[in-house]
RNA sequence: GCCACCGUAGCUCAGUGGUAGAGCACACCCUUGGUAAGGGUGAGGUCGUGGGUUCAAUCCCCAUUGGUGGCUCCA
């Protein structure tokens, strides 16, 4: 005799065995016919999940009650069932498709299918798709589920011969189910069906809108040594209105993305001519990037660090001895040789193989476009005696390196091959490692203040123990991750622990952010190693007057500057705060009379240190107000005869619709001044009425 | 690297088997105008690159290169 306990705390009895859906009805048609599905003492289950015994059971609709957004849980059930739909259409179009593996995403779906040989799905199909899903829907089929014991299950996957879906029953005996479940789209054994645990939506016809997104190639189990698999994403909402408000969402977010506004605000260019993933810096995104660095400077110079230059490349014994040669050689660019040695390879008739061999087993020397800045820092501190006294040494570098990423891999500002890294190396004492991490940690969490960015995550990257990648005994290991954890800790904002997230030479403390479509980046990062000290015989002298090997630290608060920019212009949406736009203050005249004044005012600012422009062009004023708008220019400052009488300038903040009205010039450049050198992470200016 | 799509003027994009067009931007002229586009004139492209089919290719086919979305990878 289940009792059932609503949300509300009220609780209803029944006399016999009944289905959510049931419950739901004697509550009110209304709630009955908005039902989707389920949750039944906290899991999400289908509207006819049979109720026994006494159990918490919550309704779920597409939107709950007083709610604005829909409901997340409405949306897992709604896309998962699309994904069924979706599954059976493209099934329909393209006989003998595999189904693989359908599972519901944050915003979305997909559906992982295997196509016969020679017969693939291009967007143009997915017009038909959409058709063909419509009338499944329209049809208004229920979702129904039957379940089989294992064995009978198994010996029905194994008759019908998908080595994917029998691959998904062994997962499941794995995770512990004892029983399998198919869901038919209509009656068992007549309509369509598929293998999976549920929960899905009444029937078709409850999805109210969905559409097919986008097509990709994938592997299944996610490796690349098994299927290529063509996976199919679409999305679903209980209404067209949420739908389309979703598809305005991503079209706006994509008005944020960093390539475009790189482009119409003149950040950056990436030349075909120059290489894939080489970004080269234009003038106003050279700006932004030297404004960060003389930010972080003065912090490193409080914090004491020692500034260092070292070159972009090195000689391959050197990465032998780091590691990086020999375990990261897939992502590096390949060695470069020297002129002699390439005679005497070609006298030779060496093959590329040979070549690689020699290189390899050290007959050959190279040169590598260093893949990471720690060597050469290495070198430095090993370049002469230190004692326990000197230590924490902390040598620093805006330091370029390579990688050579996967050609489908790389992208605007965020994924490159050529980057620049706030980095620097701290050489410590063990008993030191907690404080200097501290001193890092607050470095990074100094600059996601100073520029107002609270939407990031913390992520420990421990060692993935079935790995091979990484280098280094076990104890140090631990030793290393444990200190990762503690300092996480004392930041005082949640933190995951990921195993394999680890850098190959020890654990890491990174923080990720997403861009404006969703995908996590990681920027700034801090290291504990305890490996490279040892593979490179670092030492100091202790105050026992014996030889120790001191411990690394790895930081790069920014992460790169070309990641961490190009998540920073997503950040602002190009709308930069005036220590860092740039160009901070644009006078517009309104007529030649006033031109005088317009260029008194910018020499002014410009003897204040302020980036400023002049626009005397013979354009009427509200077009160059239009003109300047389209800059995100933070100040404009409109002078026309009456100023100029006045010394008096008229200031437009950036966002704000009316302009402030008039201020003395003096005290706007003194106001401006003070803004940007308090980097400020708002505009300030000009508040002051006169 | 894998799958799909895309590449036309500085930018955003239209278009056609018979060697191309718009808006913005740019240059010049008129306008001297007080807060989100005043008017006119003009310049600017071997339609990503290389092959092929064709009497003829920017358009069709192949290759290649770059971009986008995803997969994999990411020290």
């Amino acid at each position: 005799m289940p009792r059932i306990t609503l949300p509300d705390g009220s609780v209803k009895e029944f006399d016999r065995p009944v289905t959510a859906g049931e419950v739901a009805a004697s509550i009110g048609a209304g709630l009955a016919k908005a039902a989707l599905g389920a949750k039944i003492d906290g899991q999400l289950t289908d509207l006819s999940t049979r109720i026994e015994k006494d159990v918490k059971l919550g309704i779920v609709t597409a939107k709950a009650k007083g709610a604005t957004a829909p409901d997340a849980d409405a949306l897992y059930l709604l896309r998962h069932s699309c994904a069924h739909v979706m599954a059976e259409a493209i099934q329909r179009l393209f006989p003998g498709v595999q189904l693989v593996y359908g599972p519901p995403l944050e915003n979305n779906f997909y559906y992982d299918m295997l196509f016969p040989t020679g017969k693939a799905m291009s967007t143009e199909d997915f017009a038909k798709v959409e058709a063909e899903m419509a009338k499944i829907i329209a049809e208004d089929r229920p979702f129904t589920r039957y379940d089989m014991p294992m064995s009978e299950g198994l010996a029905k996957l194994k008759s019908e011969g998908s080595k994917f879906k029998l691959d998904n029953a062994e997962r499941a005996i794995e995770a512990g189910s004892t029983e399998l479940s198919w869901y038919a789209t209509g009656q068992p054994g007549k309509d369509w069906e598929d293998l999976c645990r549920g929960p899905h939506v009444p029937s078709t016809g409850r999805i109210g809108a969905f559409k097919v997104l986008s097509l990709a190639s994938s592997y299944w189990k996610g490796d690349e040594k098994l299927d290529r698999l063509t996976r199919v994403y679409g999305t679903a909402f209980a209404t067209k209105p949420e739908l389309d408000a979703y598809m305005t969402q991503v079209e706006e977010a994509k008005k944020r993305d960093h390539r475009i506004l790189g482009k119409q605000l003149r950040l950056f260019h990436i030349d075909e001519m120059v290489g894939q993933g080489l970004i080269l810096w234009t003038p106003n995104g050279a700006v932004i990037r030297q404004e960060l660095q003389n930010f972080i400077g003065e912090e490193l110079r409080r914090q004491g660090y020692h500034q260092v230059f070292t070159p972009n490349i090195g000689k391959l014994d050197l990465y032998k001895t780091s590691g990086h040669f020999p375990y990261y050689q897939d992502s590096q660019y390949p060695p470069i040789l020297e002129h002699d040695t390439m005679k005497m390879l070609a006298n030779e008739g060496c093959t590329c193989g040979d070549l690689a061999n020699r290189m390899k087993a050290g007959d050959i020397d190279g040169y590598l476009l260093r893949p990471m800045n720690c060597p050469h820092h290495i070198k430095i501190y090993a370049s002469q005696q230190r004692s326990y006294r000197e230590l924490p040494v902390r040598l620093c570098e805006f330091g370029t390196v390579y990688r050579w990423e996967q050609s489908g891999e790389i992208g605007g500002m965020t994924r490159v091959r050529g980057f620049t890294q706030d980095d620097a190396h701290l050489f410590c004492r063990e008993d030191q490692i907690a404080e200097e991490l501290q001193g890092c940690l607050s470095l990074v969490k100094l600059i996601f203040k100073t520029l107002g960015m609270t939407d990031y995550r913390v992520r420990v990257g421990l060692r993935d123990p079935d790995s091979a990648k990484y280098v280094g005994d076990p104890g140090n290991w631990d030793k290393a991750e444990q200190a990762c954890r503690d300092a996480a800790k004392s930041l005082g904002v949640p933190f995951s622990e990921e195993p394999g997230e680890a850098a190959f030479y020890g654990p890491k403390i990174d923080f990720v952010m997403k861009d404006v479509i969703g995908r996590s980046w990681q920027l700034g990062t801090v290291q504990v190693d305890y490996n490279l000290p040892k593979r490179f015989g670092l030492e100091y002298i202790g105050s026992d007057n014996q030889v120790h090997q001191p411990v690394m630290i790895h930081r790069a608060p920014f992460g790169s500057f070309e990641r961490f920019i190009g998540c920073l212009i997503e950040h602002f949406a190009g709308a930069f705060p005036t220590w860092l736009a740039p160009e901070q203050v644009r006078v517009l005249t309104i007529s030649e009379k006033s031109e005088a004044w317009g260029r008194e005012v910018l020499a002014m600012l410009k003897a204040a240190g302020v980036r400023a422009t002049l626009d005397e062009s013979p354009e009427r004023i509200q077009g160059k107000i239009k003109a300047a708008t389209e800059w995100k220019i933070p100040y404009l400052l409109v002078v026309g005869e009456r100023d100029a009488e006045a010394k008096a300038v008229s200031v437009r903040a950036r966002g704000v619709q009316e302009n402030l009205g008039a201020m003395p010039a003096a005290e706007f450049v003194a106001q401006v001044k003070s803004e940007i050198a308090e980097r400020s992470a708002t505009l300030a200016c000009g508040t002051r009425q006169p």
